[in-house]
DNA sequence: ATGCATGAGAG
DNA sequence: TCTCATGCATA
């Protein structure tokens, strides 16, 4: 043996085998990436990024390790694989069926769609964002690569939602019910602004599912990277894929916000700290602090001195 | 629907 | 060795 990473000695392969999906990928493609010196044991992954890796930790979403708990609310029922044609995209696609900036109390919201031009810089004039979602007025019929058009799409959910969702001008779609956001190419367009962002970020597809679980979104917690990759490749069912969106959408966020923030910080600090930390108190000290307080409101200079050397604090913290 | 195990390819 | 892709199993 040779390779066996350390996995299960399980050595179960039944011959035969249906293909379940029907695999119509796009090879994979070579993409420089960072080492993660940890084995893909999604346990393991937060524990080996820290300071080398602080670019990738910082993407990772203020991570915050979360043991996770995999349930998916999500109830799935058709089968992607259609994208492929389907030109009927309605427009009115604006509203996912869950807002990821309502799902995660984020104080990002504000810069969410600074963060989108930002990191886009493939963005393909072609395509209008006034879709805001549905970045195909139907102009296109079928055969058009959708991932020329990967750019961009998901500028809905920007809260503040200003634009007066024009009405479809024409073939309004009204068979294309449900579309509300399931619009396969707008699916698809994602998925592949997604895997280019997440590569962009330097976040490898088991990140991206442990560090789901941070988002702390109801019913979400991390997923495999098998689930990342299906995602990314669209190998996944229809609504699968659609459950999947505004949370991996979410992260992206998320992660991207980190990101910036991260290096438009000057945060070099240059021998002068920007704060100072702020003392915490022990617990009896504190009561000690407050008894006394209780009886004497008002100590003197003195007295706050007094009890700051016996307390080992700095008099402006006696001062509480 | 999703995770595990593992093969494949790249660096 | 790492990441990605995929077969297979299972909830």
């Amino acid at each position: 043996m040779m390779a066996m990473n350390a996995k299960q000695p399980f050595g179960m392969h039944p011959v035969l085998q249906e293909p379940k999906f029907s695999s119509l990928h796009s090879g994979s493609e070579a993409m420089r990436r960072v080492c993660l010196p940890a084995p893909q044991l999604q346990g393991n992954i937060f524990g080996s990024f820290d300071e080398s890796l602080l670019a990738r930790a910082e993407a990772l979403a203020a991570v915050d390790i979360v043991s996770h708990g995999k349930n998916h609310p999500f109830k799935p029922d058709a089968t992607y694989h259609t994208m492929s044609s389907v030109p009927c995209t309605s427009t009115s696609s604006t509203v996912p069926i869950s807002h990821p900036a309502a799902l995660t109390s984020h104080p990002h919201h504000a810069v969410h769609q600074g963060l989108e031009g930002d990191l886009l810089e493939h963005i393909s004039p072609t395509l209008s964002v006034s879709g805001l979602g549905a970045p195909e007025h139907s102009v296109m019929p079928a055969q058009i690569h959708p991932h020329h058009l990967g750019a961009m799409g998901h500028l809905h959910q920007a809260m503040g939602m200003s634009h007066p969702h024009a009405v479809a001008p024409h073939t309004a779609m009204p068979a294309c019910l449900s579309d509300v956001e399931s619009d396969p190419r707008e699916l698809e367009a994602f998925a592949e602004r997604f895997k280019q962002r997440r590569i962009k970020l330097g976040v490898t597809q088991a990140d991206v599912g442990a560090a789901l679980a941070n988002l702390k979104i109801p019913g979400v917690g991390s997923l495999s990277q098998s689930t990342i990759c299906r995602f990314e490749s669209l190998t996944l069912s229809h609504n699968n894929m659609i459950a999947l969106k505004p949370v991996l959408q979410a992260w992206l966020e998320e992660a991207e916000a980190a990101y910036r923030e991260k290096n438009s910080k000057p945060e070099l600090f240059n021998g002068s700290e920007r704060k100072r930390k702020r003392t915490s108190i022990a617990a009896p000290e504190k009561r000690s602090l407050e008894a006394y307080f209780a009886i004497q409101p008002r100590p003197s200079s003195e007295k706050i001195a007094a009890i700051a050397e016996k307390l080992d604090l700095k008099k402006n913290v006696v001062h509480l």
